[in-house]
Formats: C-alpha cells, sequence, structure tokens
DNA sequence: GCAGACCGGAACGATCCGTTCCAGATCTGG
DNA sequence: CCAGATCTGGAACGGATCGTTCCGGTCTGC
C-alpha cells in the first residue's frame, strides 16, 4: 500500500520530474522564457508549479544549482582517469555532453544566490583546477593554457545552438575536438594577451540580483 | 556656408554617429535592449532616433546590415593575403575584432529582413567559402574543416564576454589562437561525428518575425 | 461519502517598452 | 529682429508580457 504509490502519488511524483525536465529544457532554450512555458511543456497547470516552488527565483536557482552539482560529480568522476590528459578530455566531454554550463552561467545572475551556492562554485574552480594541473603535470597539456581558459572553452561551446537538441550536442563535440587539438602540447607559438583569471570571468554572479543596470559607465 | 555645417547640424551629424555607436554598444551587450536605452547610451532623447529610424526594426535592420557589409569587407580584404592560411586567419581575426558577429548573429530574428540583405548574406557566404577552400589548397588547414566551421568558431568566439570590452577582444583573440591550433593540419585524428553545413546553421534567419514561438515541438 | 491534498487555468496587478506627441530651443532667410 | 522650419528632449499612452494569486473541480485515503 504504502510502497506503491499509487492515483494521485504518482502524478505528483511524475509531476516533480516533468516540471524539473521541462524547466531544463525551456530555460536552457531561453533563460527568460516566462514560467508559464515551463507549465506548458510539462503539460501541467501552473499550480502545480507553485505547490513545488515558492517562485520563480527559487526554480530557477534550484535549477542551476542542480547544475553546478553535476558539474562538480562531472569533475570528481573524470579525476579517476590515470592519465592527466585523458582526465581533462574527459571532464570537458563530460560538461560538455550534459549541457550544464548553460544552466550554471546563463542562469547566473537571474536569481539570488544562496551561499550553499556560493561554497559549490568555489569547490568546482578547485576541481577544474586540480585537472588543469594535472594534465600540466603530464606534459600534454599546452603550458601556456590556465584554468580560467576552461570556463572560455565551455562558454564557446554552450553558444553553439541548433533548433534540435541532439545535433547540437553533435556540433558542440566536433568544436571541442578541435579545441582539445588546439590544447595539445606541440610547437604552436605562445597564446596572445595575458592569461585570463577566475575573477573576471565570474563576474555574472556578482548581481545578486539588482534591475540589471544596462549601462556599465554612469 | 555651406560646406562648414555650423550649429545644429553638426549636432544633427554627431548625432548621426552617436547613436549608431550607442545602438552597437547597447543592442551587443543585450540584444533585447529596449530602445530607450539606445537614447540614454548616446545621450539623445527618443524623438532624436525616431526622426532617422522608422522603428526599432528599422534601427536593429540597419545595424545588422552593416555588421553584415563589415564581414564582406573582412572577407574581401582578406582575399588580398598571398597565402591561403594567412588569408584565413586574417579574416577570422578581422571578424573577431571587429566583433560583428554578434551584430548579425544575435540580431537575427529579432526583426524582418529585407532582400538584400540576403544577397550580401549569400555572398558573404561565397567569400567564406572560398577562403577556406584556398587555406585548403594550400594544405596548411586540416582536411576535415568545412565552412561550417566557420560559423561555429565565429559564434564560439562571439560568446566570450566580460564587462570590459578591450578586455574582451583579448580574450577572444586567446581563444581564437587556441582554436587557429586546433585548426592546423597535423597528425590529430578526425573532428567527430557528421560535418555542419551552412543550411543547418543559418536557422536564426528563418522566424521571419513571428512572435518567436517558444517551444519548437507542438 | 467526506475532508483534504492536488490540480488546471482564469484573473489580477505590476512592469516594461515601442511609439506618439508636444512644448521649447535653435537655425535660416529676409 | 522676426517668422517659419527644423530638430530635440522627454512626458504620456496603450498594448503586451509575466509573476503570482485564487477559485472551482477532481481524486484519494480513510
Amino acid at each position: 500500500m504504502t510502497t506503491n504509490l499509487s492515483g494521485r502519488r504518482v502524478q505528483a511524483a511524475r509531476n516533480d520530474a516533468a516540471i524539473l525536465a521541462a524547466a531544463r529544457d525551456v530555460f536552457l532554450e531561453d533563460p527568460k522564457a516566462p514560467i508559464a512555458a515551463v507549465a506548458e511543456r510539462a503539460g501541467v497547470g501552473i499550480s502545480a508549479l507553485y505547490r513545488r516552488y515558492k517562485g520563480k527565483d527559487d526554480l530557477l536557482r534550484t535549477l542551476c544549482h542542480d547544475g553546478l552539482r553535476t558539474f562538480i560529480a562531472e569533475a570528481e568522476g573524470a579525476r579517476e582517469e590515470p592519465d592527466g590528459w585523458a582526465a581533462l578530455v574527459r571532464f570537458l566531454g563530460g560538461v560538455v555532453e550534459a549541457d550544464v554550463h548553460s544552466l550554471t552561467v546563463h542562469l547566473a545572475g537571474t536569481f539570488t544566490p544562496t551561499p550553499e551556492m556560493g561554497a559549490d562554485a568555489m569547490r568546482a574552480g578547485t576541481l577544474a583546477g586540480d585537472l588543469v594541473a594535472r594534465a600540466h603535470e603530464g606534459g600534454g597539456l599546452r603550458p601556456d593554457f590556465v584554468v580560467a581558459d576552461v570556463t572560455l572553452i565551455l562558454e564557446a561551446c554552450a553558444a553553439i545552438r541548433v533548433p534540435d537538441r541532439d545535433r547540437t550536442v553533435e556540433l558542440r563535440r566536433r568544436h571541442l575536438a578541435l579545441m582539445l587539438d588546439g590544447m595539445r602540447r606541440g610547437e604552436a607559438g605562445a597564446l596572445p594577451g595575458p592569461s585570463p583569471d577566475a575573477a573576471e570571468l565570474n563576474w555574472r554572479w556578482a548581481q545578486s540580483r539588482q534591475p540589471a543596470q544596462r549601462d556599465a559607465a554612469e
């Protein structure tokens, strides 16, 4: 009786998953999408959504935090790889495949982050740093490649998008392969300009929820 | 008398340029920015803007068309380069530097395009194709690189952005250098997945101004 | 068969934004 | 020095969008 949820319970459980999946799809496609679009795509009413989340902010935060956790899981999984270069390749491939960067980055700044998320973000940074350091030790990675370049690469991959979801992943994989070839140690010249650092790439998280000041100057 | 514009005329001329520059800045930053933000950044009133353009659509179209023309000019300039690989490198660098791809791509679909723009877009495609073909002939470009990969690369570079404009260009140059190293003919394995073609990458231009259907399915 | 959990979707109120409009400032020709 | 034309700044308007609330209906477990 209690083990096998029946009737309304199963609908509720299905809605739980449907809403989360729909939200992922919809906000991946358009970070500013209305919340009604999520309900529609999930095939539920708006009430079903507001029963689970306190508001749009809450949903966005949950979604983004989930993405961040996937990112961390991917990094920890890749750490098992014995070879440093292989670990980095697996990590980048995994993140691109999971389409996680869009969630954590395109949604950043559209909700008020929690302290936990800050801690997780820091942990993610540490893990990525370790991965890059190991790849450097192994000697497979070009010497002028820095951790922040990982962010650049992921952002670049996330920018590639066509209407079909599967094809999008394929194209990103292709593009990633191109960049991986560019990352290998070789006879190529040094990368131009000063290396990026984490601080200058995390600006999206700074705007804590303000009406998104439109002009940086002023 | 007539040669040296004076008084109100110079203000009008300055406004012409200021509005266009402001529009470029603002819409580069946020393609959905309100038109009032453009006027504010330009330091003019809304009337000054509406005197020159019939509406937001008109402004966006002009801006995008300008970007497209810059793209073409860059391609034609690069054609003068004797070496095929060098021409392609110069072309990509020029487009990234001019930050033109954001204008033509992020704005696509937000206005109704003119037939002229279609013709120019086709010419741009032809030019890019020639550049890639020449780079292939020279033997400097990896054999599995196709024209549509150029779009992917430009889109990826355009995605890199930090609040500071100059730093953004620097970071893009760095990232482009990474990708150029990946594009060189070398011992690297073949790129995974089927090659992209122009048709599947130009989907943004298809939606001719409809209310932006949110769900592809349905 | 009833109390309550749960749902769909209409209704509401606030905000935003494109466009229009008007009053004032400035220039030009006489 | 003035009348009309030209241009500008910015308030005002009307429509659209969207987050949230609320209500009537349905199903469940007891």
